[in-house]
DNA sequence: ACTTGACCTGTGTCTTAGACACAGGCTTAA
DNA sequence: TTAAGCCTGTGTCTAAGACACAGGTCAAGT
């Protein structure tokens, strides 16, 4: 199997092949002839794992020392699931962000529809944003400082 | 007002305000004596504003866009609709997908309630993420096919 | 055998929005 | 004047690939 074979195979893209290749996730052999590199069947299971992984969000990193403590031959598992309830905690933190975010789009959005578009007056860029920062800084504050209310150290 | 001082005044980084400098979007004088950049009255309003638009996730770009067009002295709100309302659908769809990815770790984890951490068998990392893949990509993609219903392209 | 065109390959560079490192300059108290 | 301690500008680094590009390969046609 060559990168883009493999790419077809896995429903992904040669770059992303090309990608793990690089910094070593997978390992192809050179053909001697061409130079290209030529995937066996075993990197193919590996690179299914790692694309799943990658649908969990689990990072490149993450990945790899999974398949490290894999590859020496122990159990990965309570590895992976310390990985999955950090991605959850992550997770749920942007989700937060997400959902302020979203907030303060929407109530943007309700404000102007009253105001007008009116031209510049020197010192502001536009009024619309202008307004908006003095009046909603301080109920995100208030927003923000309620909802991030522990610290996830993972190191 | 030099680097710092103007980056404690409004609550951000040295680095952002160096950052921006550097890319042009606010311009210091350099003091001729010692050779560092001094920012003045206007500088300041002018960041006030970019910091406004980065809390509404408006890219670095997309306020590049915003400060030429008030530079050229017209009224820069319609593009900052268009903006806002380009957010607001990247947002959501963020928000999907966040959605989406937070049930796809709380199934996981729920799924392994029962499982054991399994040795692994040769052909796979970990059977907690072999088997979730197989059992779950199915799902995953009916649910996502049925959430991204539009394109937005913006260009 | 040769050539054409299409596809494929490896490598290098680019992306975001700053964070971090670092050698040196400035300032101020002694 | 000197020492300590900030401060400065510049250069490099980040994640996870996407993109560009010069050249190689392959199958079909001549």
């Amino acid at each position: 199997m060559r990168v883009t074979e493999l790419a077809n195979a896995m429903d992904t893209t040669p770059d992303t092949v090309r990608y793990y290749t690089r910094i070593g996730l997978i390992v192809p052999i050179k053909s001697p002839n061409n130079g290209y590199k030529t995937y066996g069947e075993k990197v193919q299971q590996r690179l299914k794992f790692i694309l799943s992984a990658r649908q969990l969000d689990f990072s490149v990193e993450e990945i790899r020392d999974i398949l490290s403590e894999s590859d020496k031959g122990s159990t990965a598992c309570p590895l992976v699931r310390k990985i999955v309830e950090h991605r959850l905690a992550e997770t749920e933190k942007q989700f937060q962000v997400t959902l302020l975010l979203r907030e303060k789009l929407k109530s943007a959005i309700d404000d102007w529809q009253s105001k007008p578009n009116k031209a510049p007056t020197g010192h502001m860029v536009c009024h619309l944003i202008d307004s908006f920062t003095t009046t909603q800084w301080a109920k995100e504050r208030r927003l923000s400082s309620d909802a991030n209310g522990e610290n996830y150290e993972s190191k």
